[in-house]
RNA sequence: GCGCCCGUAGCUCAGCUGGAUAGAGCAGCAGCCUUCUAAGCUGUAGGUCGCAGGUUCGAAUCCUGCCGGGCGCGCCA
């Protein structure tokens, strides 16, 4: 960051005007062209506790800065008290050099300082096919788990499921009722609030195919449960191939029932009871919510002794906890929202820093075709499968969509322009930027011209030049904030910046054939960018193509 | 009724945690290929930042209240 080239001045500059101790001046990226490289608002943000006119405040603190700065070109006060730095090219060679000291792993960050993360995404029990909408979650989840990792966090990528519940009873028996029919029993009805999906037909299909004889002799609650695992295995196995074809693997897929098996849900509750936080009521065990300053209590445990949703959740976070994880990340639909206030409360309750805690909302995804939007139903049978939509658009094209909005805002998921592979796909964008980058490199090596690190970068003076290095520069911080926000779509946000000023730079400078020291130089610049943006499309788990 | 999210150009969205004249991409208009990939570049046009108050040197950003859209609000998960 070109800001490194001045803060020891300012901050000398700050005591010497007699400025608190420890005052930081923050600095930003003017938006307009004439307001410098960067700009800081100290002088404002100061005046107020010193009592001072700003612009006064700001031209002492230019006064009491040295004549002269290596790679400072000017100090300007402006507006209410703004002060604008413009740095010699100087400092862009400076820095450039750096990046492309820092090789392949280029923007790479040593801030997590080893500090283990959890991300949970996905999540999807296996009573079917991931359906087009997941892929947001699968998106999101994914591409956080590699920003933290590339941050220099140990992270652990976990699928949290439920192979036990009413859902999984239900996907049995609509198999069941399925394999009963092609055993020739057409008195077996299928339940009322079965599931209708294609696959249910080809998982019963497969079982007698594969094991006639066994389910042939199978009956009631057997059959049930044989039907019932078979589905289980079907479905996961599809959903993490679905999940490889988007370059997404789990290291921990954590089954909800070991934690009743492990007692794990007992202890949860045990704990809470003897906080005072648990009564019974109507046959029912309540988690007293209103105590931790919830609106109302809520059950945990149906006078039926079955647990709610809540009670084990509870239980699954404090067991990610205590397995000693620094933070925590949980990946959710909007659909979930009401359950997180419960849920941390609990946590918080046990004595955990729930502040570790990030739960990552996303909205919902509305599907676009020829501007109408597409409707698919779970139920209906004619789904629209997340491989659907791989096989329409491409693993790429799925990743980088669902992460290039903020998960706030309701995703728009435009078919026609995802399917386009031309211009007005921003993912061509940006894999044509690397792959033309590689095609210069490529003839270069067939000409005999190698990357030169060793190229004087003095050269670089053109405003595209600039510009190009300039945005590299912010790579680095770039990737950081996406880390501590917690948010992926910066990144898309940057590399479309970054892929248009290397296009910008590309037609305004020549750089094969151009004179010896600029080609050297400007292959070096390239060679910088090709870096940060394959490394950039990497996180995003979008492929850089070499060729287009 | 309550909780969370959203409201910025015709459309889809950014806006670096309160900064200067609010930015991109599509779509529109006008240009640029005998030379490294035109899947590219350049220019132009497009705005009461949902509305109304408040906080202060300064608000799209923070607070309050409305309006509009989405998702939820079970002894379902």
């Amino acid at each position: 960051m070109l800001q490194r080239f001045i803060e020891d001045h300012i901050t000398q500059a700050l005591q010497v005007i007699g400025a608190p101790n420890g005052t930081v001046a923050p600095f930003e990226l003017p938006r307009q062209e004439g307001h410098g490289h960067v700009a800081t608002t100290v002088a404002m943000t100061l005046a107020k506790s010193l009592k001072q006119n700003p612009r006064m405040l700001a031209q002492a603190l230019v006064d009491a800065l040295p004549k002269t700065m290596d790679h400072v070109q000017s100090v300007e006060i402006a507006g209410p008290g703004f002060i604008n730095i413009s740095f010699a090219p100087s400092a862009f060679h400076v820095l450039l050099r750096g990046m492309y000291d820092e090789g392949d792993t280029l923007g790479r960050s040593t801030m997590g300082r080893g500090k283990r993360v959890n991300v949970e995404y996905v999540s999807a029990n296996p009573t079917g096919l991931l359906h087009a909408g997941h892929g947001r979650n699968c998106a999101v989840g994914d591409t956080l788990a590699n920003i933290y990792s590339w941050c220099g966090y140990e992270v652990t990528r976990e699928y949290y499921f439920n192979n036990a519940g009413n859902q999984m009873n239900k996907l049995g028996e609509s198999i069941m009722v399925r394999v009963q029919h092609l055993l020739g029993d057409v008195s077996a009805v299928f339940p009322e609030d079965g599931y209708h999906g294609e696959y249910i037909q080809t998982i019963a299909e497969e079982i007698v195919r594969n094991s006639r004889t066994t389910v042939a002799g199978l009956s009631g609650s057997d059959l049930h449960a044989y039907c019932r695992k078979q589905g289980e295995d079907w479905c996961f196995n599809a959903i993490k191939e679905t999940l490889k074809t988007l370059n997404i693997e789990h290291d921990v897929f954590f089954n909800e029932d070991s934690l009743y098996s492990e007692g794990k849900v007992e202890q949860t509750i045990a704990d809470l009871r003897s906080k005072g936080l648990v009564y019974e009521q109507d046959g029912a065990t309540w988690l007293a919510l209103t105590k931790l300053d919830q609106p109302v209590d809520k059950v945990i445990v149906k006078s039926s002794g079955e647990p709610t949703y809540r009670l084990p959740d509870i239980a699954y976070h404090r067991e990610k906890l205590l397995r000693g994880y620094d933070e925590i990340v949980d990946v959710f639909g909007a659909d979930h929202i009401a359950t997180i206030p419960d849920v941390l409360a609990g946590v918080r309750a046990l004595g955990f820093d729930t502040d570790k805690v990030h739960v990552v909302i996303h909205q919902m995804v509305t599907f676009l075709e020829n501007g109408e939007v597409v409707k698919f139903s779970k139920r209906s049978g004619k789904s629209f499968t997340l491989d659907d939509l791989i096989d329409e658009v491409g693993a790429d094209v799925v990743r980088f969509f669902f992460v290039m909005r903020a998960v706030g805002t309701h995703l728009e998921f435009d078919l026609g322009l995802a399917k386009e592979e031309g211009d007005k796909n921003p993912v061509f964008y940006l894999q044509y930027a690397h792959a033309r980058i590689c095609s210069i490199i490529r003839k270069a090596t067939d000409a005999g011209i190698a990357v030169n690190s060793m190229a004087d970068l003095s050269v670089l003076t053109h405003p595209a030049e600039l510009a190009l290095i300039g945005l590299l520069a912010r790579f680095h911080s770039t990737l950081e904030r996406a880390c501590t926000n917690v948010e992926a779509h910066s990144i898309c946000d940057y590399l479309r910046d970054l892929a248009a000023a290397y296009h910008a730079f590309y037609h305004d400078c020549r750089i094969l054939g151009a004179e010896a020291p600029y080609q050297d130089a400007r292959l070096y610049l390239a060679e910088v960018t090709r870096r940060a943006m394959k490394n950039g499309l990497t996180l995003l788990g979008v492929r850089a193509p070499e060729q287009m």
